[in-house]
RNA sequence: CGGUGAUUAGCGCAGCUUGGUAGCGCACUUGGUUUGGGUCCAAGGGGUCGCAAGUUCGAAUCUUGCAUCACCGACCA
């Protein structure tokens, strides 16, 4: 490709609105434009780098055994329905309707789409295991859309679902997709990580996420410094601490604590240690028909932070988790946010195994700017379940068993999921067994953020003059920079040559032919990550020599114009 | 959804306090100059000042409403 007859559309300024590196990058290298919040145009060379992943993705899918369709990204109402998720899914899923005023979804995952089309398509055990897979445009209605490409509203994804007769056989292909996520990513240059996750809307049981590790990811992942554990700080399990809880010395003492509200405030009012507090947080309950919405206590030490997720999986508690308002506070402890503790407290209390160790602990009183000292449960509190309802904290033991937890960032790249039967069942999907019984099958499905992953490989990749891609993701693999082509007949007849013979070679070459200086040539393709750039001058070609510069190590050499083809050996 | 801030040329910004019909840098066009790290000079083109209403002889500027965008928060006991 010539410069002359491309859309480069680079910028030298930073747009005011891109926050984090990966978005100012794709913006100043002339990658994407953005349309609307969470809308973005894929420019010529984003696109170069977009379709890049996705062949490598592609590529793996194949290998793995997966076959590819397409569908449709608007999809009828009614297949929500029969899932369940018209009404589960929330706000994300866009609504619309057409001109005959029937409702349809802007497609945020496809499960429904294919279960349907696997229930009419496939009707005996012979033809399973099936593993089919598309790579296709997604909506999701973002709460906030943030971070450029990284969470955009509409996005580029594969996604893959299987189908199986046995839990085994699920097992073994979910086993064989995992290797190809790891392939893929290995493939594709990037620092990642496989964690234990969470199996969130999509349901299901076994799941992973495959995380790129870096400082502007959203997710915070809990690994072992002893071991391979790796897992989302949301499914990490926070061991009770080990030892007898230890015994009550102090009796239950009232105590003043006007105007003093959250838990920092009052350990330091008390001069206590924050650890050896309890917090307690009000959140609504599951319903039961034809009563009033029930309020649960959950109790925390006053230095953890309560697990949403976890809380939501218990039995009594709502999902999604709801905090209590203010009025079904009073209602339930008698008093404000900030007084409450476990003690005389007239619901479920659920008691959280870090402070369920506690002993002669501070919790609020249940009477506005008053709190407890010296409470003890069982003596104070009798009535309580433990669980496990935390966040892991740095420092905490693995819940592996060997080594402690350090806590990093990461941006979610991949997921996948061992699904069960919870998308066959509610759209009847099943074959005739062996036997001649009809089964239900049973499901696997697994994704990855094409677009997002364009994104994470620069925020891990990038110095600061710009994008430094790896080698398979570059959107050229060559760059030839002509010094003042313009004056010399010498120099523009070896540029030409050279461009001619590396895409007789087809080598993805990108010539500069552009009338500028110097500098500008080389800022922007620094800018753009060109791996490597040849450089061609005046001054080198009695020697019939260029300067090759590679833009991931810095470093300059001279090679023989002859000699440049062995650079792509 | 809550908070904060922003909205003036493709991008980055000034002008607004004190109302008089819009300016700077980059980018773009033309001519010249320069040519191994974002040259320099000159001449140009491009804006319903987010939208709507109001105040006023007159509004980018003051008032009100709305919209859009961004960031933070949604963990408060």
């Amino acid at each position: 490709m010539r410069t002359s007859q491309y859309l480069l559309s680079t910028l030298k300024e930073t747009p005011a609105n891109a926050e984090v590196i990966s978005h100012q990058l794709m913006l100043r290298a002339g990658l994407v434009r953005n349309l609307a919040s969470g809308l973005y145009t894929w420019l010529p060379t984003g696109l170069k780098v977009l379709r890049k992943v996705e062949n490598i993705v592609r590529e793996e899918m194949e290998r793995a055994g997966a076959l590819e369709v397409l569908m449709p990204m608007v999809q009828p109402a009614d297949l929500w329905e029969e899932s369940g998720r018209w009404d589960d899914y929330g706000p994300e899923l866009l609504r619309l309707k057409d001109r005959h005023n029937r409702p349809f979804v802007l497609g945020p995952t496809h499960e429904e789409v294919i279960t349907k089309l696997v229930a009419n398509e496939i009707s005996s055990y012979k033809q399973l295991p099936l593993n089919v897979y598309q790579v296709q445009s997604k909506f999701r209605d973002e709460i906030r859309p943030r971070f450029g490409i990284m969470r955009g509203r509409e996005f580029l994804m594969k996604d893959a679902y299987s189908f199986h007769l046995t839990d085994e056989c699920l097992e073994k292909t979910y086993q064989i997709m995992f290797d190809a996520y790891c392939r893929i990513f290995d493939r594709l240059g990037l620092d990642y990580r496989p964690v234990i996750a969470d199996t969130g809307s999509i349901g299901g049981e076994a799941s992973h996420e495959f995380h790129v590790l870096a400082e502007s990811g959203e997710d915070d992942i809990a690994f072992s410094d002893a071991s391979d554990f790796a897992a989302n700080i949301e499914k990490a399990e926070a061991l009770a601490p080990t030892g007898e809880r230890p015994a009550a010395t102090q009796d239950l003492t009232e105590v003043s604590t006007p105007s003093v509200k959250t838990i920092e405030d009052v350990a330091n009012f008390l001069k206590v240690d924050v650890k050896a507090t309890a917090k307690t947080l009000l959140v609504l309950g599951e319903e039961v028909k034809g009563q009033p919405t029930p309020v649960i206590a959950l109790v925390l030490r006053g230095d953890h932070q309560l697990n949403e997720i976890k809380a939501e999986h218990l039995p009594l508690v709502a999902s999604p988790l709801t905090f209590a308002s203010d009025e079904q506070i009073l209602a339930a402890a008698g008093c404000d946010a900030g007084s409450i503790g476990p003690v005389g407290l007239n619901i479920p209390v659920i008691v959280d195994r870090s402070a369920a160790h506690l002993a002669d602990f501070v919790c609020g009183a249940n009477k506005n700017d008053v709190h407890f000292t010296g409470a003890n449960w069982d003596r104070d509190c009798a009535e309580y379940t433990v669980a496990d309802i935390r966040n892991v904290v740095e420092g905490d033991p693995s819940p592996c068993g060997s080594g402690n937890i350090i806590i990093k960032r990461g941006i979610e790249v991949g997921h996948i999921f061992q699904l069960g039967q919870k998308y066959a069942e509610a759209m009847n999907c099943g074959v005739l067994t062996e036997q001649g019984k009809n089964q239900t099958l049973t499901m696997g499905c697994y994704g990855i953020g094409v677009s997002r992953i364009v994104a994470a490989a620069i925020e891990q990749n990038h110095d600061k003059y710009g994008i430094k891609w790896p080698a398979a993701i570059a959107p050229y693999q060559v760059a030839i920079v002509p010094m003042n082509m313009a004056k010399s007949a010498r120099v523009k007849e070896t540029a030409e040559a050279m461009y001619e013979q590396l895409q007789q070679a087809g080598i993805e070459v990108i010539f500069d032919d552009r009338k500028e200086r110097p500098g500008v040539m080389f800022a922007d393709h620094e800018l753009i990550g060109t791996p490597l750039l040849l450089v061609i001058g005046e001054r080198n070609l009695d020697n019939q020599e260029l300067e090759v510069k590679n833009r991931i190590t810095g470093e300059k050499s001279m090679i023989k114009i002859e000699d440049v083809m062995s650079l792509f050996a």
